[in-house]
DNA sequence: TGTACATCAGTGAACGCGCGTTCACTGATGTAC
DNA sequence: TGTACATCAGTGAACGCGCGTTCACTGATGTAC
């Protein structure tokens, strides 16, 4: 049954709504097209009609979720959200970076050319309060700032819900805010 | 065709040997069981007879690894080697924890254990020249640095060979060495 | 030490299952008059 | 504005495939005498 064109677009949002929720939190390989397009509130055979391949969903949805805002609020409030237990547990909700990244060394080049953008994204956030007395300076403390967020996060969801791994979270948090402290207090 | 005890204790270590590499390098659910067993020089068939399923090769390999000795020399220069193209491109024999900690999350609980355990390492290693006037101070830089280590390393093997691939790496590690310096000069 | 036989590690065919993908069909949409 | 029909988004059965796992069988090992 044909449905008016308007519900296209609605139900091609719904799929990378549903694929970018899914994906996160699963992963792209643990994830069926079926999976997504019930999600979506389709069934699979309709998928071929919005997308080639899943390789091709997963591209679309890596670059969906990259250019998607981000939550306002910058600097060290943001980064206390970011290495929260909260944020932990909602792998559907959260940075898509640190859900995807572990399987997107083996993903497809465009997948791979957006979650680069993502990082850039991430960068050039965290210069915005990055300590340094020029921008190649700052620059690198705000790259050493994303990953040393993105690796926490990354082994806080790994190691599960233990002491170590609220401690990750919350060494690195402080361990950042001392840095910030300290550069600031220099200049 | 029975074999002799002494090949038995081969071929165990000859397929966790093999899942070793093969997870590191393309993730526990893309390796089959007949990808190690034949990367074993065995037939699929004969898997059964060392591990009960699947998910208990992964624990068991993931603990091996844990457990493997790691590379001599501390500090600076190991985290200089942890942070090079080298590394990056050599998942099969890299860092464990840097390659697994990504799908660990939806592993199983000795899985996780195991992970959690490689980490304790890290930071116990990472801790042998932590900045900090006491133990607290010291074991949270430690768990700053390897959260900034592991997450250079995910992110540059995500992002593939472009510059920003090798900028993460070389801005993580010379941010890494900056904050030890201030931090040893202050002493 | 030599022989007979029970043990059991390894083989390869087979299973049920879910995957990504295709396709004939359906029926609401939206256009032409 | 109302009717007739071509278009095409969605459905659900079906495909080939590889997965994890099982099992009857094979034949070398290692024990009992």
């Amino acid at each position: 049954m044909k449905v008016s064109k308007a519900k296209v677009g609605e139900n091609r949002s719904a799929i990378l709504a549903a694929a970018g929720r899914l994906f996160r939190e699963r992963g792209c390989a643990a994830v069926s097209v079926s999976d997504v397009m019930t999600a979506a509130g389709l069934t699979h055979g309709a998928f071929y009609g919005y997308f080639r391949s899943k390789e091709d969903l997963v591209a679309a949805t890596l670059a969906e979720l990259m250019n998607a805002p981000r939550p306002p609020g910058a600097w060290s409030e943001s980064r206390t959200r970011y290495l929260s237990p909260a944020h932990r547990d909602d792998g559907a909700g959260g940075c898509p970076v640190a859900a995807l990244a572990g399987e997107a060394g083996r993903a497809s080049l465009p997948a791979r050319k957006a979650l680069a953008e993502g990082v850039e994204h991430m960068i050039a956030r965290q210069n915005l309060d990055a300590p340094g007395e020029n921008g190649a300076e700052r620059r690198r403390a705000a790259i050493g700032r994303v990953s040393a967020m993105v690796g926490a996060l990354i082994l806080s969801r790994a190691i599960g819900d233990g002491a170590l791994s609220e401690e990750v979270l919350t060494a690195t948090r402080d361990w950042l805010e001392e840095h910030r402290d300290a550069a600031t207090l220099d200049e």
